[in-house]
This record gives structure tokens, sequence and C-alpha cells, in this order.
DNA sequence: GCCCAGGAGCCCG
DNA sequence: CGGGCTCATGGG
């Protein structure tokens, strides 16, 4: 069943590209195909952080202000005033927080350098990533996925909101809980899980939003919900 | 004006 | 351990 909504996203959507990074000579981040320098993983890191119940866009402008102040540097983001890094920051929301939040980050980095955590297991790195100030279980995965890419299911409100609604999930689970799901379900393939969140994201953006558009699901046949908007409507059986 | 967006920390019962 | 509050901008 989780092949098959893969399957059908795909179909629908098309490959998503994630993570957007900036590419070298560039001035934003664009989705082609993820991070493959040192910089451009430190830059999903940092985006994973700012885009923490914040709309991507607004957190791309800030990725960009940040890639063009120089920023984008576990140095330069350890020296820098963190009200002169807030202000940067500003367009993300929580300026504040995530200020406080990115300096956390580049602390570990400065003592884990990411070549380093390259060549180490997700089991092993995932408890560590989730002692750092602003890191929860959605970021740490999204950072081992994303920027590290280890073959981490990453679990989001969109992921929650879509697979609650298909009843393979239940409302309220934990985000473990529902992690070990996807694990179960699906081979360990990092390509897969990065494709398949990417997905996620876009179906809940576009069809499954709070108020969902069942009418053109492309889940719709597969979910108790969707499947009401396909039966014939009663006018059309009534002649 | 309201609601929402690729969460996390903290406090409280 | 679960529920509710706070943090904040920008677009619909």
């Amino acid at each position: 069943m989780f092949l098959k909504i893969y399957q059908r996203l795909i179909k629908a959507y098309g490959k998503q590209g994630w993570w957007p990074v900036t590419q070298p000579g560039g001035t934003r981040p664009v989705y082609s195909g993820g991070p493959k320098s040192a910089r451009q993983r430190l830059e999903v890191m940092v985006g994973a952080v700012l885009t923490q119940n914040t709309a991507w866009k607004n957190v791309e402008k800030a990725v960009s202000v940040l890639h063009r102040e120089r920023m984008i540097d576990v140095s330069a983001l350890l020296s820098a005033p963190q009200t002169r890094l807030a202000a940067m920051i500003r367009s993300s929301g929580y300026f504040n927080q995530k200020a406080a939040k990115l300096k956390a980050l580049a602390a570990y980095l400065k003592e884990h350098p990411t070549h380093k955590l390259m060549r180490r297991r997700a089991p092993a790195l995932r408890p560590e990533l989730l002692e750092i100030r602003g890191v929860g279980p959605e970021t740490a995965d999204s950072i081992l996925l994303y920027a590290l890419g280890k073959p981490v299911f990453v679990v989001d409100a969109y992921t929650r909101r879509i697979f609650d609604r298909l009843e393979l999930t239940q409302a309220g689970m934990r985000y473990e809980r529902i992690q070990e799901i996807f694990h179960a379900a699906l081979p360990r393939r990092t390509a897969l899980f990065n494709e398949y969140h990417a997905l996620i994201v876009e179906h809940g953006k576009r069809v499954c939003r709070k108020k969902p558009l069942c009418a053109g699901c492309t889940l719709r046949e597969l979910c108790p919900r969707g499947r009401a908007f396909s039966l014939p409507a009663p006018n059309a059986l009534r002649g």
C-alpha cells in the first residue's frame, strides 16, 4: 500500500529533487537533486531549522541572505552576534529562537564536522542530533536524510494529515511510531525516502490541505475520506 | 482582519 | 506522559 501510494504520487507530481540548495554561483536555493558539497550540506541543515513551522518561501529568502552574507559557514555562524544573525533570518519567523538554534547547530558541527558525520550510522547519530537545542525529531531526521544521505524516513505534519486520512496511521501517534510504520513498509533506501517525503509535502500543499480537495486527488480510491468523492453523484443515480 | 505554513521547548496537571 | 502555550513573518 505504501509503495502504491508512492507510485501514484510520483506519477501525479513527478520527481521533486529535494532538498533545494544554492548552486555554486547561484543566489537562492533550487531543486536540483540535493547537496553535493559540505557547504551545501550545511545549507540543508540550516534550512531544516529555519523551516520549522514556516512556509519554505519565507525560509528561501533567509537562506539567500545568509548565503550572500557568507554565513553558510560554521565559523561565521559561531562568531556572528546573535542579534545580527536574527536580523538576517527575519523573514523565516521566530528569528530570535532560530538564531539561537543556528548557533547551537554550528557549535555541534564545530565539534563534529560534516565529513565525520557522513561516516557514521543514523541510529548512533540521531540521539546526538536530538541533544542539540532546537533540533527535534523532524529536524534531526531531515538532517540525517537530506543533509547526510542516511536512509531515515522524515515524518511531518503533512505525513500525519495525509496518512491519518488514509487511515494508515492514527491521530495522536508518536513521531517514532509513525516512522516505524514507514520503515517497516518500505525498502530502506535513501533515494526512496527522500523522494517520498518530498511528494508528501507536495501533495499536502496542493491537494490534501486542511480543507482537502478530494475531487482531484490521485489517492482518492485509496482513501476512505476521498472515496465518497468518486462515487456516482446521487443525482446521477436518480436519473 | 483571519488562517496557515516542510516544529520545538517549556510548563503544568 | 499528554495538552496547551509561545515564538513571528509573509502570503492567501
